[in-house]
DNA sequence: ATCCAGGTCTACC
DNA sequence: GGTAGACATGGA
């Protein structure tokens, strides 16, 4: 099926922009994206074109948001300040990235993995995870695994945990997960609180500090005004805005424009 | 081969 | 309240 998005959209950015493991390129310009039990495969066509390998309404009720295609982030990109030098040079080269909604489980977990890891070893880690522990998906091209739930996860022993690369961090997932079994609708009451009442609470959880629970909160409960602080975006701080953190004049926008800086800095090699 | 990674926890001050 | 040191493992 064909469709337009018309804002800024950048299929090889967002998969780069180290928010999500899971989405491939799987061959020249052919993507692949997983949430839930839902496969996408997406191309872009020509300009304002896309191919897709869902039904219209998968697209316009699971994918689109997923995307966050009702956002206009053209418009976002055009309101950092003029004095921001460094911040609209990393936009402008980081122009297409979107912050995906993604499953807040799985980005809890994933984050918790992502700890001290290469990206591109966490989504290594992450697809062994998925393919000893999660559930079967045939599409018409590959089958595919689901992410693993709670109850699955918590119910690994420590050698299948082993089997998929996650090192120390093994007591923290299985915590984690456990706890999140034994209070099913913790997570969806998470969604309800604050951004601060939310830091709070996934700072509880086994193996999520400050940082994981910035990803968390950016990237599965869609909070943009907060902006995770790692390695990559403590350099920028440190050595293009002396010291000063840029993102509070940024309000609602500043997790966005923490992930424009995240790529452009990562990308460049910044050290 | 050796170094280090989208940090967190613990111990200690 | 703030900070070295430990932590498993696979890419760089």
């Amino acid at each position: 099926m064909h469709i337009f998005i018309r804002d800024e959209f950048d299929l090889y950015k967002i998969i780069h922009s180290g928010q999500c493991f899971r989405a491939v390129e799987i061959n020249d310009g052919l993507f692949r994206f997983i949430t839930g039990r839902h496969v996408l495969y997406i191309r872009h066509i020509q300009g304002i074109r896309y191919d897709v390998s869902c039904s219209p309404y998968l697209w316009n009720h699971l994918w689109k948001p997923y995307f966050d295609l009702p956002e206009n982030y053209e418009a976002i990109r055009n309101s950092i300040s003029p004095n921001d030098h460094y911040l609209q040079k990393a936009a402008d080269y980081s122009r297409g990235i979107r912050i995906l909604r993604q499953d807040p489980w799985e980005t809890l977990i994933t984050f918790i993995i992502s700890q001290r890891k290469y990206i591109p070893a966490i989504a290594s880690a992450v697809e062994k995870l998925c393919q000893k522990a999660g559930e079967e998906i045939r599409t018409p091209r590959e089958i595919l695994y689901t992410f693993p739930t709670p109850q699955k996860l918590s119910s690994l022993s420590p050698e299948d945990l082993k089997a998929c690369s996650l090192g120390y961090r093994i007591p923290y997932i299985s915590k984690s997960a456990g706890i999140i079994k034994k209070s099913p609708h913790l997570l969806k009451d998470m969604a309800k609180y604050d951004d601060e009442q939310l830091l709070d609470a996934l700072m509880e959880l086994p193996g999520v500090g400050i940082k994981v629970a910035n990803c968390t909160a950016l990237f599965g409960f869609h909070r943009t005004a907060l902006a995770p602080v790692d390695v990559w975006i403590k350099r920028v701080i440190d050595q293009k805005y002396e010291g000063s953190n840029p993102f509070p004049a940024y309000g609602q926008k500043a997790g966005i424009m923490q992930q424009y800086l995240f790529y452009y800095a990562q990308s460049t090699g910044m050290k």
